[in-house]
DNA sequence: GTCTATATGTGGATAGAC
DNA sequence: GTCTATCCACATATAGAC
């Protein structure tokens, strides 16, 4: 529980002001981005005074550090653990690329599918921040992430033992792009590929694509 | 020649007005996004009055709108001229996935590399308007990228007869993905890889990796 | 076409009453 | 903790001289 994390109870007009501010941030910066975003339109929909964003968080830069913390931490530590499960389990034999990429991109959805959707919503923003250069988030990101990487990146050279390490680095680059892409720009595709395929299917399904995807990618040649 | 596409002479601070802050904003645009950068930073640095902006395009939102114009219709031509020829010279028969995949990539490069370098800074901005979805550019992209969707989407079709429509669809909305965050977030790898290893490459290697990982996602079953 | 000056709005942040 | 009122920097845009 690291910054009011919002209770699962439906009605969440009846949050403590801390905790609607964070959760009507949370959507508006995916929606317009995080400098297009004004104190005013977030304080405006969550229904709370302008000021109290200063007061309890101190600056729009320290608010935006603070929807992150909220989120990333669980999220990689779910990472985290799911790795270590499965070592665990294998007691030293190298895992399958399929059960790494499905510990990495599943632990989102499950991150997901908690919270009552609200987690979604982060998810999508998360996509957005790694393109975002001008919010000092992505300090913070790199921060979150250096674990999941090291860890990652150790369990997948275990598994492909031919491929050069520089080359898994950039696959995980690859795959990183990919899963922002993916959760920001769920609604790009539609604009995208004008065709009424890809329609707003639920995240489980897309995410099982992208595995079949990524892991096909990480064992390419 | 679209919108005062600049001249390959190295000194450009002799260029003219418009295209001067053509090129400026397109590398702010860039560096900190659409609406955090001001005209006046513009202006600022492209030793141009602030004025001249509305002068020459009208607005802010129009200056956006020139710089992608700039770049992304010959871009998109590219690569339906390249798709075109490999087709021509195949009579019929299906492409080879590699084809196509190099077909897409490589004209980024190729525009990349032409223009003494500065298409590379606007292939980067092209990954961030991906996900910005506060600038209006998105409605722009789905104009400028409609044709490419429907060309490539067709060759992937005959290229990959088993693999339903729907899914190519999805492929190459990860392709758009991985292609978008690896031009916009070629720094963000240093920050989040904390590695020696994927340094600052030349774009090609780069693109030659992506390709090798898209070709074998687009195969996956 | 280029400049100065300015109109007009909005941004984040804060002081101080309650 | 919450509110009103306000400060001040900076945004886009334009009017009008040159």
């Amino acid at each position: 529980m690291i910054l009011g994390t919002p209770s699962l109870s439906p009605d969440r007009e009846h949050q403590d002001t801390k905790g609607r501010i964070l959760e009507v941030a949370e959507r508006l910066f995916m929606e317009h981005g995080f400098s297009a975003t004004s104190l005013r339109m977030i304080t405006g929909e969550a229904k709370v005074n302008l000021a109290s964003v200063n007061y309890h968080f101190g600056s729009k830069e320290a608010l935006i550090e603070a929807v992150f913390n909220r989120w990333l931490a669980p999220l990689n530590q779910e990472r985290l653990t799911q790795l270590s499960r499965l070592e665990t389990q294998k007691e030293g034999e190298p895992l399958t690329v399929e059960q790494i990429i499905d510990a990495f991109v599943m632990s989102a959805l499950r991150m997901g599918e908690d919270h009552s959707g609200t987690g979604m919503i982060f998810l999508r923003l998360l996509g957005r921040a790694f393109s975002d250069p001008g919010s000092g988030v992505r300090s913070l990101l790199a921060k979150q992430y250096s674990d999941v990487v090291t860890r990652f990146k150790r369990a997948l050279a275990k598994a492909l033992p031919n491929l050069p390490e520089e080359e898994i680095v950039w696959r995980m680059h690859f795959m990183f792009g990919t899963m922002a892409y993916t959760n920001a720009g769920m609604d790009a595709i539609q604009l995208i590929s004008s065709c009424n395929a890809a329609n707003p299917q639920d995240q489980a399904t897309i995410l099982k694509r992208v595995t079949k995807f990524l892991v096909a990618g990480f064992k390419a040649p």
